[in-house]
RNA sequence: GGCCCUAUCGUCUAACGGUUAGGACAUUGCCUUCUCAAGGCAGUAAUCAGAGUUCGAUUCUCUGUAGGGUCACCA
């Protein structure tokens, strides 16, 4: 259906390949900001059969580290942004100076003797002679941007002959990488007109320009990590999708328009259109992206989901003798309860858990149910044992081989029905779980079977026999 | 403050200049044969303001207001 084999092979025609880049500098770890732009980027080239291409704007050595870095890939492999080229700015660093040193020669840029006034400043920059003019360009989401830039002055453009600074270097870098689409965020719209004017003076032609609109904090200004972006690895760390990520990042500040909301990422591509993108910042919502996310995970297969939830499954369950029987029967229950796979340890320390697997401890007295419950019937502790076990013998009944949730419930409902509803229901419940809140008694038996459902029984029996 | 960008429910958004302004998340209520979850149904909720253009503006223009971005020898 898709059109992938569309026009692979390469043709020298006058339809230029597009060409975008993500160029992320690593001085901090890649959150849904940054890689919302990489994402949009990476739409406008696959969709295009064009190019998408990394660099790593690591020119400043100072805030630079390893550490990002390898965050910043480790993300994009994680959340499947497949690249077909890579550079490091810290590499083309000769090439910086040559257009330098052209610059300087052709007198569009000179040394300029400085009076240093904070700390690093040096005595001698190399400033870009500004044309001062009125530079305009074309926004494909924003339509015509006019800026004057006589304001700007003579701005710096490298530090030193070997130590060009962003301006200079994106233009040249991009230039000579054949990046045809510059796809950046709306707060670099007050640097491409300096990037114009250094493009017009070095004669690299304009390429188009597309200025997304802002990840906002709740609070509506930049997504930060001060303002509580998180490393896109938290998710995958707490069992998030990564189909789930890219589904909904991709919703910020753009969508297909139909009343579809779970896409795969071969669907986004498809239906993605950068000419409408969003012109306004759009607030990153923690509670919607569990809500795709869980959706995501409804999409999985019964192994697929299982495989996923066991890596966080706590250990100590993993190793009870009871484990791998029930294991199936949970990951059932437990499916539309995950917003992500992490939740079923939080599961656990809510005590939600582990009465799948091995017997609850609780309290007699949550056997006999909220006085709501009883709807005037006269109920105590002697009583309940004995419907109990009237229960329990009639499950006792029930042959093992057709033992599930729909022949317990046949089973059940006669007495629950007499005895009254909420009465038995409840007590029933509350032997198997130990919990006020949990799964209905009949697939709770089904999942531990006909022999630990009559134990548990058995067992709140004698508790409400107990003389204390 | 200068420059720039932006403005539809709380949030993400849809709507050739003509719609009872639609959907989703969240929220509220009801149903779903005990609780919880899931599910179903229903509800609350928006075009920033004022002019103009037009037979008719959410949509086009202007002004105002508000918000945001940016003003580095950081990217």
């Amino acid at each position: 259906m898709n059109n992938t084999n569309k026009s692979t092979e390469k043709t020298e025609d006058a339809t230029e390949q597009i060409v975008t880049r993500f160029a992320p500098s690593p001085t901090g770890f890649l959150h849904a900001g940054a890689y919302r732009t990489a994402l949009f980027a990476y739409f406008v080239a696959r969709k295009n059969n064009g190019k998408f291409l990394i660099r790593i704007e690591d020119t400043d050595r100072e805030r630079s580290t390893k550490e990002f870095e390898e965050n910043i890939f480790e993300t994009m492999e994680w959340l499947a942004l497949d690249y077909d080229g890579m550079e490091k700015q810290s590499d083309r660093v000769e090439n910086h100076k040559m257009y330098l040193e052209k610059l300087i020669k052709e007198d569009k840029a000179y040394v300029s003797k400085e009076t240093p006034v904070k700390e690093g400043d040096r005595e001698e920059v190399i400033r870009f002679r500004n044309p001062n003019k009125v530079v305009t360009f074309t926004d494909l989401i924003r339509g015509d941007i006019s800026v004057d830039t006589t304001d700007l002055g003579d701005f710096v453009i490298a530090k030193s002959i070997n130590e060009p600074v962003f301006h200079l270097a994106v233009v040249v870098d991009d230039f000579e990488m054949g990046v045809n689409h510059v796809i950046r965020g709306e707060d670099h719209i007050p640097n491409t007109p300096r990037h114009i004017l250094i493009m017009e003076a070095i004669g690299a032609p304009i390429p188009k320009f597309a200025h997304l609109p802002l990840v906002l904090s709740p609070d509506r200004t930049k997504f930060s990590k001060r303002k509580g972006a998180l490393p896109l690895t938290v998710y995958r760390d707490k069992g998030y999708l990564p189909e789930a990520l890219i589904n909904y990042i991709s919703m910020i500040g753009w969508n297909p328009g139909g009343e579809q909301d779970i896409f795969t990422k071969e669907e986004i591509i498809n239906l993605f259109d950068i000419t409408k993108v969003q012109k306004g910042g759009g607030i990153f919502d923690d509670v919607k992206l569990k809500w795709v996310n869980k959706e995501h995970m409804l999409k999985l297969s019964h192994d697929e989901y299982k495989n996923n939830l066991e890596k966080f499954m706590p250990e100590e369950l993993v190793s009870l003798p009871t484990y791998s029987s029930r294991i199936d029967s949970v990951v059932d229950i437990v499916r539309d309860r995950l917003e992500y796979f992490k939740q079923i340890q939080e599961m656990d320390e809510e005590g939600d858990l582990a009465y799948f697997f091995k017997a609850p401890l609780y309290d007699r007295e949550i056997l006999l149910c909220a006085e709501k419950m009883r709807k005037g019937k006269d109920l105590n502790h002697e009583s309940l044992a004995k419907i109990l076990e009237i229960c329990k013998a009639e499950l006792e009944k029930l042959e093992s081989n057709i033992w599930n949730k729909d022949s317990v419930k046949d089973t059940l409902w006669p007495i629950a029905e007499s005895e009254g509803r909420g009465i038995v229901l409840w007590a029933i419940r509350v032997s198997l779980s130990g919990k006020e809140k949990s799964p209905d008694p009949f697939i709770l038996s089904e999942t531990l079977g006909k022999e630990e459902t009559l134990k548990r029984i058995g067992e709140a029996e004698s508790i409400l026999k107990e003389k204390l």
